[in-house]
DNA sequence: CACTCTCCCTGAAAGC
DNA sequence: TGCTTTCAGGGAGAGT
């Protein structure tokens, strides 16, 4: 599931890849995915070099030497591949960038929950997709003063929170499960009580998982290209996301005569949420 | 405005 | 074994 991180390294696999190209074709194979193709989506890429990709929140940026730029988001199950000139198409590659070097970088999405679009520059800020979003917990100014705040008075689960884009980008199911997790705070928390001393612990542990899954994305693959021609997903080592009924590795916390507590799933917004019940309050 | 729920989609996994 | 059902989730939009 690509979240911040995992679109982080997707960007550096696809600049690694694609600056300084120049898109000979792209085919664009099917109208729409979430929401429509640019009719002219190909035509307006065809001849470009690309000059810079970037990661803005969850969605990819791709500057061109003009036009527009390139806004893609991988939604679920979106991936990027990398191929040699004419390989075999694979189902669900719905958009194929043809470079100048004999390579293709293909956008690959079964659920067809992403997204491809054209935003002229200079309009990225106030565009639909990313106006009202909050600051980017890497990038921006992300700070327990500012989170405090932004949860002040709010009756909601802190697990709902913190997936509000208009609070912090980038953050999804997975990464805040392991972050609350980290911090101590219970999902079922009220926003609103995550005051400023909670918020102190809570931010930087934010940080701290996603930069740490960037760098695990960065080091495990090499030049961040996997066997297969994927571009920037990896392997995690989830503390409490997916182990529902495995004991809490929480020593720290549990003390050796308790013993651990078991991880447990509970439905908020009808999404998953993994936690321990001893360690976080 | 704050908040919750539903929907979009496919494929993997579980259930029968 | 093979069919059917359930589940996964980002974000938009509808509903309360």
């Amino acid at each position: 599931m690509p979240e911040l991180p995992e679109v982080e390294t997707v960007c550096r696999g696809l600049a690694h890849l694609m600056q300084g190209r120049v898109l000979k074709r792209v085919d664009v194979r099917r109208k729409n995915l979430r929401i429509p193709f640019p009719p002219d989506l190909a035509q307006r890429l065809t001849g470009r070099r690309v000059e810079r990709i970037s990661r803005r929140a969850k969605y990819i940026i791709m500057e061109l030497d003009k036009g527009p730029l390139v806004v893609a988001h991988l939604g679920m199950s979106g991936r990027m591949t990398t191929v040699n000139q004419g390989a075999p198409l694979e189902k669900h590659d719905h958009v194929v960038f043809h470079l100048d070097n004999s390579m293709e970088v293909r956008f690959n999405d079964p659920r067809r929950f992403g997204l491809m679009t054209l935003v002229p520059k200079n309009e990225l800020d106030a565009h639909k997709l990313f106006k009202g979003q909050g600051p980017d917990p890497i990038t921006g100014d992300f700070s327990p003063e500012f989170l405090a705040g932004a949860l002040k008075g709010r009756k909601t689960s802190i697990k709902a929170a913190l997936l509000d884009q208009r609070i912090v980008v980038g953050l999804g199911n997975i990464y805040v499960s392991e972050a609350l997790f980290r911090a101590g705070l219970s999902p079922k928390r009220k926003a609103g009580t995550v005051n400023l001393e909670r918020a102190q612990k809570l931010v930087p542990e934010i940080k701290a998982v996603l930069e740490e899954a960037i760098k695990v994305g960065g080091s495990s693959l090499r030049d961040h290209v996997q066997p297969n021609g994927e571009l920037g997903y990896f392997q995690h080592n989830w503390r409490v996301y997916g182990r529902e009924g495995e004991p809490c590795r929480n020593i720290k916390t549990h003390g050796r005569k308790a013993g651990p507590a078991t991880i447990k799933r509970i439905v908020q917004g009808g999404r998953s949420t993994f936690f321990c019940p001893r360690c976080q309050k």
